[in-house]
Formats: C-alpha cells, sequence, structure tokens
DNA sequence: ATCAATAAAGTTAGCGATTAAGTTACTGTT
DNA sequence: AACAGTAACTTAATCGCTAACTTTATTGAT
C-alpha cells in the first residue's frame, strides 16, 4: 500500500482554499492570517506532506542547495572539511549535494556538468591532482554560478580561493629541523603541478636557502600524495645507501609510508632516520612516535569557504573576489624533536 | 555577462523543429533519425546546453537519485563505504545525495525528511547509535522508497538489511585470544543499544562461554564508539588496579584511545597489555605495534547494500526482503599474537 | 491502386510548486 | 458618502521538461 505522496492540492481540496494559500501559509507568508496558517499547517502535518524538492526549485528557481566536488573523501583532510561545511550548510538551511572526483579530472568534469544540471546555488571544489583544463570553470562562471576553489586551487585569475598557507607552513617545518642542527634534509614533494605541492616545495627551498643549506636533487623526490609513494621513494633512497637525516614530507600518509619501511627495514624513527609532514590527522597521535606535523584547520577552511560561498550567493551585484590564506602551526609530537646524528 | 542557461526551446527555436524532438534526441529516442539526433545533439553542445534536473525529475516522476544517511564521514569505515557506494551509483548513472546525522537521531530523521522531499528513488543508511523511534522508517515505506539498512540495523521486521557478521567475527577474535592462552579478558564494548555492539558483547560471550571462562563484569566496560572511551576505560582499569591481561574492543578508535592510554602510563603493548579490536583500517599496520583486528569488508558491504537498492527500485513487484551477512576475518598483526602474561 | 504498417516528427497536457497580478470585504479618513 | 488602504484570498501564468497521443509521409504487401 504504497501512498502517493500529499500535495499542495491534496490539502486544499480537503480544507477548500486554494493551493497559493496553501503553499503560502506552509512557507508562513504574511498574506494569510495566522489562524488559516494553523488549520494549515495542523492538516498538512496530519497528512504527511512533504514538499517536492524538483517543483519548488524549478517554479521558484532557487535550488538551495551547494555542491561539492573533492578528490576523495576516505581521508581525514577531507572528511573533516566536509563534515565542518555539512554542519555550516545544515544551519544556513542548505542542502549539500557531495561528490567526488577521485582524482579523476574526466569524472570531475562530469560532477560540475551534474551540479550545474541540479542548479546548485553554489560550489566549492578542491580539485584533481591533474586538472589542466580550467574551461569548465568559465562555463560555471557563465552560468553566474558562485564557486569558491579550496585547498587545491588552479592558477586562473578572479576566482575566490580559501587556502593555507602552505609555503609559510612547510618553511616553518623545514626551518624548526634546521634549528634543531639537520642539515641532510630530504623532501617528498607529492605533485608539484598543484598548488599545493609546489608551494610546499617552495618553503622547503626557502628554509633551506635562508640557513644556506644545499637542496640535494635526489633527496627531492616527486611522485604522488599516498602511502605508497612515500613507502617506494623511500625504498628507493634506501637501495641507494643514500638516505638523509630527516624527511619532510608533502602530506602525511606520505608520512605513513616511510613509517611502514622504516619498520619493515628495521630502522627506527626518529633515530636512524626522523620524519616531519604537512598536515595533521587523529591518527598521528596514535603512532610510534607521534608524528609531528604542521596543521591545517580544516574547520577554518570550510568556514571561510561557506563564508565566501553565501555571501556571493545573497548578492550579486559588486564582483569582487577574495583569497583567504589560512594560517598553519607546527605540531611537535615525537618526531623532529631532537637531532638524531645517523651513526 | 551572466549567460541564461540554455533550455530545450532555445535548441528547438534555433532549428525549427519542436522542443519535444529536441528532448527525444538529446535522450536517443528511437522516434528520432540519426541525422537529426547528430545535428541536434551538436547544436546543443555549440549550444552549451545542460538539461534541467529539477524539470527533467519533475516531469519524469523519477530523480535518478539515491539518499545516503551515515551517523559520520570523518572515519574510515563510512568513508570508505560511501566512497564505494559513489562508485557504484556513479557506473549506474545515478547521483548520490550525502547526508551526515552525527549521530544524532534528530538530524537524521530531518535528513530522511529532505531525501523524501527531493523523492530520491532509494535509501541507504546506517542509523544512529541512538535511534530509538523507528516511524520515520514507516513512513519511508508507506511512501514506496526502498530503503537499505546497513551495518547499523533497526530491530524491525520486513527490511532489507547488509550487516557483517559482528558475532561470529568477535567470537573469532576472542577464540583466537584464548587459545593463546589468555584467560583475563575484557571487553571495552561501546553501545549495547545498537546492535553492532550487542552483537560484539554476545560473540565476546559466546568465546569465554564455550571455553568456561568467567565474564568479569567489571571487564566488559560500555560507553561509546570513540577513542575518548577508550582511553577513558582503561585509565579506570588502570586506576582500579585492576587490569586485565588483554582487551578485546569494539572498535578501532577504542583501540587507539588504549593505546594513547597505555603510551602515556608507559605501558607496553602487547607486553604490559595486550590489544585487539573488531573493524580495520588502514592506519592500523602503521601503529606500534600494528594492531590486529576483524575486518569487516567495506567494498562488500557497499557492494551489497548497492545490489539490493537497485533491485528494489528497478521491480516494484515482488515484495521480499533480504538480510545479507557480511562475513568476517581475523586479521593478525603484531598484537594478539603471543600471550603475554602480566608480570 | 489500396490499405496497413512503420518512421519521424508534432501536439497536448500535465508534473507540483511559485510569483505576480487580480479580487473581495472591511476599515478608517475626511 | 466616497474613496483609498489594507488584510486575506484567488486566479492565471509559468518553470523546463517529458509521457502519451496524434499527425503526416513513406513503404511494402496484396
Amino acid at each position: 500500500m504504497v501512498n502517493k505522496s500529499v500535495r499542495l492540492s491534496d490539502i486544499a481540496e480537503r480544507l477548500n482554499v486554494s493551493t497559493v494559500t496553501v503553499s503560502k501559509a506552509l512557507r508562513n507568508h504574511p498574506d494569510i492570517s495566522p489562524q488559516t496558517k494553523k488549520i494549515i499547517s495542523d492538516v498538512a502535518a496530519e497528512m504527511g506532506y512533504t514538499p517536492n524538492f524538483m517543483a519548488r526549485n524549478l517554479s521558484s528557481r532557487k535550488s538551495n542547495t551547494i555542491g561539492i566536488v573533492v578528490p576523495k573523501i576516505a581521508h581525514f583532510f577531507f572528511g573533516s572539511i566536509i563534515e565542518s561545511i555539512y554542519n555550516i550548510a545544515f544551519k544556513n538551511n542548505y542542502e549539500i549535494i557531495l561528490t567526488v572526483s577521485q582524482e579523476d579530472a574526466e569524472i570531475e568534469r562530469k560532477h560540475i556538468q551534474t551540479l550545474l544540471s541540479m542548479r546548485v546555488d553554489g560550489i566549492i571544489i578542491s580539485i584533481t591532482q591533474e586538472t589542466k583544463d580550467y574551461s569548465i570553470f568559465e562555463t560555471v562562471k557563465s552560468r553566474g554560478v558562485p564557486i569558491v576553489f579550496m585547498d587545491r586551487i588552479p592558477q586562473i585569475p578572479n576566482i575566490d580561493t580559501v587556502f593555507v598557507d602552505d609555503r609559510g607552513g612547510a618553511f616553518k617545518a623545514v626551518e624548526h629541523a634546521i634549528k634543531l642542527g639537520y642539515k641532510k634534509i630530504a623532501h617528498f614533494a607529492g605533485y608539484t603541478e598543484i598548488n599545493i605541492g609546489q608551494l610546499r616545495y617552495l618553503g622547503f627551498e626557502d628554509a633551506m636557502k635562508k640557513y644556506n643549506l644545499p637542496v640535494n636533487k635526489d633527496w627531492v623526490c616527486r611522485g604522488g600524495f599516498g602511502e605508497k609513494y612515500g613507502y617506494e621513494s623511500f625504498m628507493k633512497l634506501y637501495r641507494e645507501n643514500n638516505l638523509p637525516d630527516l624527511i619532510f614530507t608533502v602530506t602525511y600518509p606520505v608520512a605513513l609510508g616511510i613509517y611502514m619501511a622504516a619498520s619493515e627495514l628495521n630502522l627506527k624513527i626518529p633515530n636512524d632516520i626522523d620524519v616531519i609532514c604537512f598536515g595533521d590527522a587523529k591518527v598521528q597521535k596514535f603512532l610510534s612516535p607521534p608524528l609531528s606535523c604542521i596543521t591545517q584547520p580544516t574547520n577554518l577552511i570550510a568556514e571561510k569557504s561557506m563564508e565566501i560561498l553565501l555571501e556571493k550567493i545573497n548578492k550579486t551585484e559588486e564582483i569582487t573576489y577574495k583569497s583567504i590564506e589560512i594560517p598553519t602551526e607546527l605540531m611537535l609530537r615525537g618526531t623532529c624533536i631532537n637531532f638524531n646524528k645517523k651513526k
């Protein structure tokens, strides 16, 4: 026994009023008297009325929906950001359409297309490692749909962005290491084509230069942002018998890869090889030794992104663009706290 | 310069055909000749046509959208499941509306309401720890919207469910420990009001009974599924000077809490206190020692849930309900591999 | 040559809401 | 008494698209 869902007109018919009266009453429109409102909303509740999103959005030309595009979600950083965005959206009466590009530019493109199809009121996106064709963003812009780029941002002018102080954060980590006494410092840099990779690399370089330390090419490894890359890069250096004293990694999964490799090779962290990474995650403090890092306040990133987006959605007149940099902090735990000379 | 988005009628006008012809052509309807289709889709692409989801769905009374409700997402288990569901949905041309209840039954209720509003074609849900009022699920059912309960499932008849063999898995872990020689075994059980908590507890009890070991009330702690609970419960036992030899935890974050507490107290795992948990997560192998566990194949859970849901969506006639149990495995790493007598 | 069958469109009528533009009936002002 | 003003509704017109018919050629079988 499937109840066809109740429509405004069903309520209207039963109460012998017009559909519009019911619509207005339920939206608390001043045209309707308090008594009528009361009666209508009572009956609506009794009949189990659920407004039809599609119809409402189609006729009002607003979707009250925000689209999100992230490269992945089974990952602390994005998971937390999404959760925060979610909460803020909820408070502001917006729905979230979450899409995951899986680091695939083609999928990303399709998702954005879908979001446009759904007529979302705005989009928050963190682009994939490989996104190079930015034309889709032009399309979004030309449709008048506000879009905020977060964390991973394309190199194009006139966009709203919220990003972490990657360069400064990386600098902070490496400078700290140098001050401890480290000189043989490697950097597992991930993808340096994308802003976060490039800037973290530059921050690393800044620090090395400032203290007149040479940047050893063999110790700047590129590849990916995941565990596998960290594991393999470390193994490679080990095989070449060319291990540094400390490795600064572009993300924490990369550091995890090092932990795994070191454990296999029976090397002790931080004594045989020391590590510090960019990016915080709850598990780091459970590692042995607890992994030190540069924190990225995910809640701030989410807050600022939503703030900008909601502003854009609500006022269409002035077209200014904001770039907000989120500060980082050095979080010292069990690594990179002493200089450990290799024996 | 905001381009109002292109409509079917804009394309129709330009080509001097009817709107319906364009609609059919773009949906590859056999009514339209190949040549016409080609012309229309070329022009549509050129004009940058994006179908209006709302209008399409309203008119066709199908949304091609699946709603998901989970308690949280910044968590490996749910994160992976969502990612898998996402992929399957994508392949089958469905969109996902993801909602997060944050373990709050009230929020959960609202989300389900919203999903109904959006006229999703089906729902996959993992309920909150505290969901007790199941009336909303009746509403969903009476609306004819297929719903699949996954992992955390309510105790009501005639529903489709996909769940892990919690009792058997827990039994497996505890039996393994007992066979190693452990007798003083505690269980940090989380919330035993919800199926997963209760069944894992029962599995623990089964094993203890089978080997004639007493279940010590002080060693069965209840509270939550998170790190904090693990930490606090462990500290409490420690203060009472009542530590067991091994603790079987209901989730891996609870085990993480124990790792943290042990590290603070300078107790060595697995020698001073041994641990094994229910639930796998990528990070476990990076812990020191790597944490042994009962695995829950998240991809299987996702696959089966989607399989059932899609089936339900596609055939409305027969009303049968499926309950699928996903098997678990014992994954031994660095804990619970030897019997460590407390000194 | 006639008629049924098919191909390839075109027409009509909503889907379930909302916005904008009327109606009434009543109130109060001068 | 006449008229403007307002409160509380109603009517009409879409929103952009699709399902279900209907129409018009064109083809082939008899």
